[in-house]
DNA sequence: CAGAAAACTTACCAAATGGTAAGTCGATGT
DNA sequence: ACATCGACTTACCATTTGGTAAGTTTTCTG
């Protein structure tokens, strides 16, 4: 039944948490590896490089970003309703599971080797997410943008709002749990009048 | 009349893009000391720490930030003719000088220190943001939302769509100049959208 | 039960990192 | 002419870092 968490899963699961929250850079082997109460060389035996470490890290964060979005993107609903789920998973994903989306951006921005992966792996969402778009503007239900530059600014906005406490903070709004429950509210009121057409 | 540039600001600003675009833990004084010709302690000389440098990057970057916005952002325009000079200023200098914006952001998320600085730096110019967007909603010329949540949705949308490179090229747009230029064009179509009164 | 493979740990190591101490060297004021 | 001070450099140093080599224990298998 309920196994004890392999050494290699909870190895990935506390890089991705540290990753994700503090970058690669300033996690050291040693640093996750006490953590874990173990040492840093059953680290090393697992992934053979930290950089191993970090591409297995960023498949198991795109796959955690599927296994999030896909029930709400895979849905039949249609016109913006079907946005809302998705920025309702996105938000609930970003409240559960920070570092996930915190590790997503950091590849995003860095760039690097394991860009590509990331890349290659959400090309086929945004595939779908494009079509659904342009659908959605063909048929009068959405305003016309140019659909790639509206899921840009869209996931800008949303990820943005869900993963930039210290900004909630600038602001004056406390990033705890009601306050993000208002922001994801606010976050679809603010789409819904971006995107439906009048 | 222009001094070659005193040793002290060629640090700044060096630092200013590392920090800002590679990030503080990525960089190390010995990088940026051989990329200005010097030896590192010749930085230790004028900061006394790495730390201190990165305060000073940060206040240097808060300063071009304010510069940057200011003019936009002390117009007398009103309603969104308003808000459109403050994300064109924003667009313009993320192409100028993405660093700038990059270690603003670098410090929103990791917090730290610096991070009360940068805080109090922009409170000013975030009441005034939140008077200004109240101001125009009682006018009846916004949406009626939540104007701390609105201008985080905003902030999220523009410096997103302005600092992401890499989620642009996974969307198949080159981060080029034109791309960028089209993406500020829809970014004020989309907030235009978004904000306007019926 | 033998033994081999898997899952580690202990013991190292070379390179890099932030930082200190002391010296060099030209300008400057007396 | 000389002490002084600012602006560095050369020489070190302790710690941390990612990584290797070799041993040890546990677990599975024949």
């Amino acid at each position: 039944m309920c196994v004890p968490a392999g050494t290699r899963d909870r190895i990935l699961d506390s890089a991705l948490a540290a990753f994700g929250l503090r970058g690669y850079d300033s996690t050291s082997l040693d640093d996750l590896a006490s953590d874990l109460g173990i040492t840093k060389q059953a680290i090393l035996y697992h992934f053979s490089s930290k950089e191993h470490l970090l591409t297995a890290t960023i498949e198991l964060a795109v796959h955690e970003l599927g296994a999030a979005l896909s029930g709400a993107a895979n849905s039949q609903a249609r016109g913006f309703q079907r946005i809302e789920d998705l920025v309702r998973a996105t938000f609930s994903l970003a409240a559960r599971r920070p570092e996930v989306l915190g590790l997503v951006r950091l590849v995003s921005r860095q760039g690097g080797t394991a860009s590509g992966e990331l890349a290659s792996a959400m090309s086929v969402m945004l595939g779908e997410a494009v079509r659904f778009v342009e659908t959605e503007m063909i048929a009068g239900r959405f305003r016309r943008h140019e659909p790639r530059m509206l899921l840009l600014a869209v996931y800008s906005a949303v990820v943005g709002v869900a993963t930039e406490p210290e900004v909630m903070r600038a602001l004056g709004l406390e990033p705890d749990l009601r306050s993000l429950v208002r922001a994801r509210r606010e976050t679809i009121e603010f789409l819904r009048a971006a995107l439906i057409a009048d």
